[in-house]
This record gives structure tokens, C-alpha cells and sequence, in this order.
DNA sequence: GACCTCTTTGCAAACGTTTTCAAAATTATA
DNA sequence: TATAATTTTGAAAACGTTTGCAAAGAGGTC
């Protein structure tokens, strides 16, 4: 592999023109079997590999995507970048992968730098910013992913967390649990917002009291589980059960109240939302709602290259199921030891 | 932003050549003061963004690098990942991930596929397979990252495991420590290796008895923590200590050492090693040794950078110092309770 | 003012493809 | 067998840049 061969070369020894090997290479319509195998054969010979920048240039896909998340160090997205790669690997593309830190100014900034880089499209987790932006660059394939802002014309996969957040609640009722805690957030994304909705529609159908001093709102962090744990127990309010916004804030909840002499789950049921991978490897493993962020992030790929290579170019609204795991830290009310 | 503006656009606004607006766009070399800010003025208007594909065709540089790791579901990695992306976005770079788990052959077609996209360079953790591969493209800028191999024309940055490995026995020395489990693997990568190497060594020079009893290999996940362990009690050999080759080893480690009834660190002090986010939300905070991998993603950047840039060609082999981080799991032997 | 030098500019040829169009070869039709 | 219809082929023009080369301008020197 000393120096690039280039179609040209392919063309003189297979006898042709280059336009013949081009043909071959791409439609492989209207050529004759015996030139068609020549060329085939010389291509095999010269290792000859097509250059993606020239066909670039002509318009042709470069076969490559972009993927804009806050940051891969949070763990609730190794799994979903794992499934778009995975998937657009498959279909012989490559991705960008960006972490945007959740400020609109980087992903406009991003999202530019690939554009000017010739993607062919880009899957992006939205934060705010983004929706006035992505209004006027409709014309280029996008897709949200996670997380959705309310514009008609632009695709999302997301997961249906009214079914999650019932899931873990109707659990949490038939272990007897009615003094049930809510610790998370109505801000930070669309996703938790409906995940707070779901928490007060599921008490008013269950004809459970809403109390507003089982409500604590902070960040998506451990040290914020821990914080709001402090808040709760300085409300001396009486609860049986916290339902967690995410997995992090419940190992903040879990220390905390450990702290507290208070345990888990003989005193407390505690249930986390995502089941990230640590949540089976935590002490005591984590009851969780399971978010299937691999399928998320493969859904949107496949979307994706659908727009792309024109298969399908409607706008999809997709919500996938989310499923409880139950594990350690949710028991009977009342159950008292062992 | 409707349709892509073209150098010839500019031109023709700015009233001169192609040429003359490439100049001004690149060396600014020998272009009058008034016609250069012409230029400019042309390309704000306009709000033109050259064309990279265009450009790279003649051979300038895609600034675009190509990360080759085991999976992004490790929880090693995120990080480091992180400090490639971070150092590479600072300097204009963007960069594609793949995921090679650890497969020689998917490694070779992958990187293949970023040779064809014609990325600047690649920074990869190497498989074993890879050696031999990369031996011939080596007229093409490769960093190796973490693991290494032993080819002296191929950079690499990695941690300095003999320190690492000192660093968590000379703690559990000196908490009175002397039968030391080793838990981990000697096979898995260069890294896996010399931690192993250093083990063996610090008895050595501590005049501890190399106790063949104590050790046992397997992988490193949780799973293989769990199955190593129950392997270790089975042999009814006396420890107080385990030293694990990462933490998920850890985690599976104190699972199953809790099953059996045995405290920590009350019974036994158990170090890990990596220091992945989670080591501090687990139950006991897990005491371990802290691998820079932000930094060691982040020089290798740095590296790379040089290399294409052209400012330094050096090969370079450097070793990040990595340090201890003691929580929760480490007690002086016999402390008894509290 | 003529000549020389140095700087600034533009033309045109690449880079490796795809694709239009017309020419050539083949096959079918009468 | 001649002609029309069809298929297969190649020449050449693009795609948006960079860059070598020569022409044009500007500034000195004698």
C-alpha cells in the first residue's frame, strides 16, 4: 500500500475507460459481463479502494454521520452511541461523535463544523437551544433522539415514560406503598418532564393524596440524590418509598439515607429510572425502570438512512417501551427483616 | 442558508480571481491590504464556508481523526475518550469512534474504512492483532493509546502501571497487610500485564512469600469479580487483602465476599483499580488507584496534532503518573469494629 | 525615460470521481 | 441484406478547491 491507486489505474489494466469502471463500481448497469469481470478482477488486483472524497464531491454520499450528546462520561449514553454505531456500521457508515455539554452554543457551533464536514446527516440529543436553530436547517436530515422539542417536521425516537414511570408506581403499590417520594426534576428535559406528569396523573388515578412536600427537584446527579435526600428528611414527612428521576440520583438517595441509619429496603423502597449498567452492580443492586437506550440510539440510525437514502422520508414520532427490573432495594411494606 | 456559496461566488462579489480568494483564505501571502479585506467583507456577506471535501481532494487535511476502541460501553473509557474529543474540537478536529471489541479483524476493517474516508490519523487501543497490521501503514500518523505494543516506530501514550501497582500495595502494606490476593488477568493487555509483573515484584522487594494460592485470572468484568472469588474461597487459602486488576473485578469481589458474610473492610481490605465514576457512588466507596485516562486521551491528541501538523515527528512512548484514591474499602488488619 | 526587479494577480491544470451525450457495436425487424 | 432499435462504450464536462506559471503592475536604479 505504498501509494493510492485511482480509477485510472483500474482502467488501463482492465483495458476500459474510466467511465466503464465507474459504471461497474456503482449502477453496474448496462455493461457487458466479460468488461464487467475485467474491471472486477483489476479492482481485486490493485487493491483498488473508491475515493470517498472525489465521489463526495460529485454529491455522492460520504457515508457518515453525526451524533451530538451532552457528554459520553454521563452513563446513561455509552449504550445509546452504541447502538447508533452499531447500526450504522452495519450499512457501512461512520460517526462523528460530539459531546455538547448541553449548551446550545456548542451544538450550533458542532453541528456547523459537521455540516461544513459533509455528514449526511445528524442524530442529536436536543437541549433548548437547539430547536430554534434546527427550525431553519429542516431541509437536512436530522433526528432527535432521547429527548423531543414540539416541532411536527422534525423525527424523534424517544421512550414512553408514562408507561416507565407507571411501571415503577404500580410496583411500588403493590408492595403497599403509598407515601411515595418523588426525587428529580421537571426541567431538565422533555423526558423529565413527562416523568413528573405521569408521577401526579398515576396518584390521581390512584387515588392517592399529592403532597407537595414529597417534592424535591434538583439535578440528574449523585450529589444532587444526596442533596435532596437531606431535604426530605429535614421535612420530617412521612414516606415509604422514593421513586427516583434516575439511577444516579437513587445511589445519592441510597448512600444518604445509609447515612441516616435508615435501610434499604426494610425502612425504604427505593426504584431509579434507566438502568444504567451499574445499577446490578451496586449494593444492594438497584430496582430500576429499564430504558432501552441501545434500541433508541439503533431506531434513530435506521430512521436515519431510511431519510437518507430516500426509502422513507416521513416524519416519525417513535416511543419505545421501557420494562421494570426488579432487584434489592424495593420489598413489602412492612416486611420487616430478612 | 438555502443553497452553498462557492469560492466563485466570493470572487465574483469581491470583484477578483478564485485564486486570489483562495490565497486569502489560506497564506494570506502576497495579497494587497485592500483586496484581502474585499475578500473578507465577501465572505461575511455571503456567509460562505469553504468547502472541505473540495479541498481535501487536493490534499489538504479533513482535520478529522479516527478513535479506535475496545467498546464505549466499558466504563474505562468514556473518559478518555472525552479528553481526545476535547483536545481535537479545540483545535478545529473532529472525530470518528468505533468500537472494535477487541476484535483483530473488525479493528483492520475499520480502520480501513477511515483510511478510505481519509482521516488526518487514528488513535487506537490496540488488540493484538493490530501490530501486525499497523507495522505496514506506518507511514501514516497512529498513536497507540493505553496498551502498547513493543514497536519502537509507533508512538504510544499509556499509565505507568509499576507506580500504580506500588502505589496500592505500599497502602495495604502499611495498613499491616501481608496476604495480598491478586485478582485480575495477565493475558488481556499490556497494561493487564505489567500490573501483574509489578505485583509479583513488590513481594519480591517486600520479602513477602510469592504465595501461587493467591492468584487468580479471568476477565474484566463483574462477573469474572464473582467467579474469581468464589475460586479463591473454594481454595480456603488465608487473605486479608485483594488487590483487583480493575473495578468491576472489585465490585464482583465485595458482592460476593458480602454473600458469604465477610465484611469489608472490616475482614478483608480490597483495592481496585481504574477509578471509573461509579467506584465512588458504590457501597462501600471503593479505595483504588485513580488511572488518568482524561489526560492519557488528551495527550494523545496532543501527539497526533504534532505529528500531522508537522511541529514534531518524534516518536514518543510516554507514561502517565497515576495516583491513589483511598475510600472506603481499606482498613488497618484487625481494627475490629468501628 | 528605459531597463530591471519585485510584488501582486489571474489563468488553467490538476485532484478522483460521476454523468451527459454522442458514437460505436450489437441485436432485432422487415 | 439493409435498416431501425437497442445496448454498450468512451470523451469530456463538471464538482470546489489549490497552486505553478506567466502576465501585469509597481517601484527602483541608472
Amino acid at each position: 500500500m505504498t501509494t493510492d491507486k485511482s480509477i485510472k489505474d483500474v482502467a488501463k489494466v482492465a483495458g476500459v475507460s474510466i467511465s466503464t469502471v465507474s459504471r461497474v463500481l456503482n449502477d453496474s448497469q448496462g455493461v457487458r459481463e466479460e468488461l464487467k469481470q475485467k474491471v472486477l478482477d483489476a479492482v481485486q488486483n490493485l487493491n483498488y479502494h473508491s475515493n470517498t472524497i472525489a465521489r463526495a464531491l460529485k454529491g455522492m454520499p460520504m457515508k457518515t454521520l453525526g451524533l451530538l450528546i451532552p457528554s459520553i462520561e454521563n452513563p446513561f449514553f455509552p449504550s445509546m452511541v452504541r447502538g447508533v454505531q452499531d447500526e450504522a456500521h452495519r450499512n457501512g457508515y461512520t460517526v462523528f461523535l460530539c459531546n455538547t455539554d448541553g449548551s446550545g452554543i456548542v451544538e450550533e457551533t458542532q453541528f456547523k463544523l459537521l455540516l461544513d464536514k459533509k455528514v449526511d446527516g445528524v442524530i442529536l440529543v436536543a437541549s433548548k437551544y437547539t430547536t430554534k436553530y434546527l427550525k431553519e436547517s429542516v431541509n437536512f436530515p436530522v433526528v432527535m433522539i432521547d429527548r423531543y422539542v414540539d416541532s411536527p417536521n422534525l423525527s424523534y425516537v424517544t421512550v414512553d415514560h408514562a408507561i416507565g414511570v407507571k411501571l415503577a408506581l404500580d410496583h411500588l403499590y403493590s408492595l403497599g406503598h403509598r407515601n411515595i417520594a418523588f426525587l428529580g426534576s421537571k426541567l431538565v428535559s422533555s423526558g423529565a418532564k413527562e416523568r413528573f406528569q405521569s408521577y401526579k396523573r398515576y396518584l390521581y388515578d390512584s387515588k392517592i393524596e399529592f403532597d407537595e412536600s414529597l417534592l424535591v427537584f434538583g439535578d440528574y446527579t449523585y450529589e444532587s440524590g444526596i442533596k435532596m435526600t437531606e431535604e426530605l428528611l429535614r421535612r420530617k414527612v412521612k414516606f415509604d418509598a422514593i421513586f427516583c428521576g434516575n439511577d444516579l440520583i437513587a445511589f445519592g438517595v441510597i448512600e444518604l439515607l445509609k447515612r441516616n441509619g435508615i435501610n434499604i429496603p426494610k425502612d425504604v423502597s427505593i426504584v431509579g429510572y434507566d438502568d444504567i449498567s451499574f445499577s446490578s452492580y451496586h449494593t444492594p443492586k438497584l430496582t430500576t425502570v429499564h430504558q432501552p437506550t441501545y434500541e433508541v440510539g439503533q431506531m434513530s440510525t435506521k430512521i436515519m438512512l431510511d431519510m437518507i437514502s430516500g426509502v422513507d422520508r416521513r416524519i416519525k414520532h417513535i416511543k419505545i417501551e421501557p420494562s421494570l427490573v426488579v432487584r434489592e432495594t424495593t420489598r413489602r411494606i412492612g416486611s420487616g427483616n430478612r
